[in-house]
DNA sequence: TTCCAGGCGTATC
DNA sequence: GATACGCATGGA
């Protein structure tokens, strides 16, 4: 990983790495494009302007401490995708979704922020889901924590205008905060077991829970199959993922996603 | 107007 | 265990 401090900006060179591919491919929802090649967005509290291009980018209004601690985690920036790039290259399906966006990253995300986040996704669209967790944060002047929503109701929760969810997110919060579901021991659980505790939570299927185990928990066996990944999978993969995926097929399926969504 | 959206709970068989 | 169906809301 290769940085430089330049007064309040942190300079970044990587070169896997497009912000639109990144920031903007339906793996997290609090991220907007404010200008050329420029985002602003939130690590749960934390904010940040990026821009730039073509392996330059500048973090604007940071600190190096902030940096090192939040966002080359939140990026994965220890992580060389260009391996992840070489190793899917021997399927020709993969090596066209990763030709297509070669600028993917798999973001390393809070997973209480994931588990609302995915709770709000069901049967939604992007540019709502955005919608609604914007207006969930300004309501409360930040991420609202377990312990705050699980003392919501849906009456109080209606300024979310998110429907059936509300209630969704509420038993999520009641059982995060009671230690019913432990999203700590979630992260250290195998696959299965992790999917299991996080589906006593209502409105948490095989879906939600393999995203939150993806995005929040950065377990690359998760693999969530939505419509277009089980569209992709019957045209491209009827016998199942090939074997250059297997142990890392949820950053395959950032790939496949990106790439099967963008191609009609 | 009608259709649909990164699913899931529920009823029914 | 498999298969329909309703669900709140708003954008296209």
């Amino acid at each position: 990983m290769k940085y430089e401090v330049m007064g309040n900006d942190i300079i970044l060179y990587q070169p896997d790495l497009i912000l639109s591919e990144t920031l903007d491919c339906g793996q997290a929802f609090r991220w907007e494009l404010t200008g050329e090649n420029t985002y602003s967005g939130y690590c749960i509290d934390t904010p940040l302007t990026i821009s730039g291009s073509d392996g330059r980018f500048v973090l604007k209004d940071t600190s190096e401490e902030i940096f090192l601690n939040v966002w080359v985690n939140y990026f994965d920036l220890e992580t060389d995708y260009s391996e992840y790039k070489r190793i899917y290259s021997s399927d020709e399906t993969l090596l066209k979704a990763c030709d297509y966006s070669k600028g993917i990253r798999l973001l390393k995300q809070d997973a209480w922020e994931a588990l609302v986040s995915y709770i709000f996704s069901q049967h939604n669209n992007i540019p709502r889901i955005k919608g609604i967790i914007s207006r969930l944060v300004s309501h409360y002047g930040c991420f609202p924590t377990a312990d705050v929503l699980a003392k919501e109701t849906p009456e109080t929760l209606s300024f979310l205008r998110s429907g059936f969810r509300a209630k969704y997110v509420i038993d999520a919060a009641q059982k995060v905060a009671s230690g019913e579901v432990d999203l700590e021991k979630c992260k250290i659980l195998q696959i299965d077991e992790a999917r299991q505790e996080l589906m006593k939570i209502k409105g948490v299927g095989p879906k939600v829970a393999d995203c939150v185990m993806l995005y929040g928990m950065h377990k690359l066996e998760a693999f969530p199959v939505d419509v277009w990944i089980k569209r992709a999978m019957e045209n491209y993969y009827p016998n199942g993922l090939p074997e250059c995926a297997l142990g890392s097929q949820g950053v395959a399926q950032l790939y496949i996603f990106n790439y099967i969504r963008n191609l009609e």
